[in-house]
RNA sequence: GGCGAGGUAGCCAAGUGGUUAGGCAACGGUUUGCAAAACCGUCAUACGCCGGUUCGAGUCCGGUCCUCGCCUCCA
């Protein structure tokens, strides 16, 4: 068995075969630095980091690269906004960026190129195309010449008559006047007044959108790279284009294969800054714990589109999102059994025993390897995942018994699978109890509830139990728990949590 | 208009020709001073609609309805 993905180009499932065996070159589009991400960014970071995650565990030797797009119409507008330079607010934003994906549990990319930093690499490409005839200039832009590439409209399936017809009403741009053909595209744009330039030998400008990938993923993983991935909207016109100009530049494959993941919706619309429908990561890792976000985008195939569902008050304001709030629990529950395997006392675990774990523990590894192969199944991942909780937990209650051990085999079958599903899926990375304690104690400043005022509850309750006082110990549980704090009377003492 | 994705039991969501996906909710049981948690069981012979192919179709083919996306900046 190896790795199958949906391939945009071939427009259907095909074995992933990077061009050297056991490497792989990855280059996914990263973010345009001018506002903090939202959680539709979060969906690409994330299968794109579960596929070099699982790629890894298999032996491959992957370079990841994600670009991050710091010279932009966007960035100038909005820095000009905010009265700083274009290159404090994407540098502020880069930062914003990162410190989110990394709290969704996301591995670093290997290289973040800047446009800023690839500037000489951009505009020798512009030169080459324009030699070889594939681009030409007006004026100070420069414009890819799309009738010069005959294979044009190969990955997104369609071909330029067809949107010609299509594509009428929204051609008002005075730029469409320079152009030879309306889908020709900017390489290079001659800077108008007062804006950030380059100097080139066109003139002072910037390049256009699309050329930036092409020169990044060029010079950090070389002419052909082995996948390229993105967000579905960026098939036509961005992949598209850079295919055109990169390929008629080396002449050779830009990409052996194209991933494209599907969208976050809010009521079943697309997530978007234009729409204004989005919420920032940020507001939602104030209401739940960032791994309930990526534990709930996995539960989602990754090109089935993501519906999320938000709980709003009255006046509009966010209250939660549901969905997120289900993964949490989940990862409650995937923590707590951690927990307790980590905290298994060792004289219930028999050395000597070599009765194996249940074929769900055992078999763990095997299991979630076989989904991710197929297109990057994760959410048939995470139902192995649930089958192993509930065996593990079968396992952990027989050692309520006194005198019944579990092997020793079994107990680090149970063990490995947790390791492999934090290093291939990077779910359930914390430490269970850091992260138990973090959730019950949002929950409780979100209603007001003191640690401290719950504890000495506790106190008494326990000391009416001790005297055999269940009416005094019930009544203090019927007080908890009307503000949803549940008591859990354990055989290790009492602990409790927010439901 | 062109191209594409999707419609699966109360809800979410896998599954692409034939034996239990999984989760949530609900209900029963084991356990518990009572609970909760955990585990066991039930819910479930579900697959938008109409035809066709086949011994057999959620799964293939034809048609049709609905939703969404791309064709314009966008993950």
């Amino acid at each position: 068995m190896a790795l199958v993905l949906h391939d945009t180009l071939a427009a259907k499932e095909v074995p992933f075969v990077p061009s050297e065996p056991g490497k792989a070159r990855i280059y996914v589009c990263g973010p345009t630095t001018y506002d903090d991400a939202h959680i539709g960014h979060a969906r690409p970071c994330v299968t794109y980091d579960v596929l070099v995650r699982f790629l890894r565990s298999t032996g491959v030797e992957v370079t990841y690269v994600r670009n991050v797009t710091d010279i932009d119409d966007k960035i100038i507008q909005r820095a000009a906004q905010n009265g700083e330079s274009p290159k404090e607010l994407s540098d502020r934003m880069f930062l914003s960026y990162t410190e989110d994906m990394d709290r969704l549990g996301n591995l670093r990319p290997d290289r973040e190129p800047k446009v800023s930093e690839t500037l000489p690499e951009i505009i020798e490409l512009v030169e080459k195309l324009i030699a070889r005839g594939h681009a030409y200039q007006v004026g100070s832009d420069v414009y890819f010449e799309v009738s010069s590439f005959p294979e044009y409209g190969k990955l997104s399936h369609r071909n330029l008559a067809e949107m010609e017809a299509g594509a009428s009403e929204r051609v008002d741009d005075a730029e469409q006047g320079k152009k030879r053909h309306p889908f020709d595209f900017a390489l290079w744009k001659g800077a108008k007044e007062g804006e950030p330039s380059w100097p080139s030998p066109w003139g002072p400008g910037r390049p256009g959108w699309h050329i930036e990938c092409s020169a990044m993923s060029m010079k950090e993983l070389g002419p052909t790279i082995d996948l390229h991935g993105g967000g579905l909207d960026l098939v036509f016109p961005h992949h598209e284009n850079e295919i055109a100009q990169s390929q008629c530049a080396t002449g050779t494959c830009y990409s052996r294969h194209w991933m494209h993941n599907g969208f976050v919706q809010v009521n079943k619309e697309k997530m978007s800054k234009s729409l204004g429908n989005f919420f920032r990561l940020r507001e939602a890792f104030a209401k739940v714990e960032p791994e309930a976000i990526r534990y709930a985008l996995l539960s989602v195939h990754y090109r089935t589109p993501f519906n999320l569902e938000v709980d709003l008050d009255d006046e509009g304001h966010l209250l939660s999102f549901p969905q997120f709030r289900e993964a949490e629990n989940r990862l409650e529950y995937l923590y707590e059994t951690k927990a307790r395997l980590l905290e298994l006392d060792s004289a219930k675990i028999d050395e000597a025993s070599s009765e194996p774990a249940h074929a769900e523990i055992a078999e763990f590894q095997a299991r979630l390897r076989s989904a991710l192969e197929s297109d990057l199944n994760t959410a048939l991942g995470l139902s192995h995942v649930a089958l192993l909780l509930k065996r593990i937990n079968e396992l952990l209650d027989r050692t309520k018994q006194k005198k019944t051990k579990i092997s020793r085999v079994a107990w680090t079958a149970a063990h490995e699978a947790f390791r492999h599903l934090a290093e291939v899926l990077g779910i359930g990375q914390a430490e269970p109890r850091f992260f138990l304690e973090r959730v019950r104690d949002r929950r409780a400043k979100e209603r007001g509830i003191e640690r401290s005022w719950v504890e000495e509850k506790l106190a008494l309750r326990n000391q009416a139990r001790a005297q055999k006082d269940f009416v005094q110990a019930d009544a203090v549980r019927a007080e908890l728990s009307a503000l949803g704090v549940e008591i859990l009377d354990g055989t290790a003492g009492t602990t409790w949590r927010l439901v």
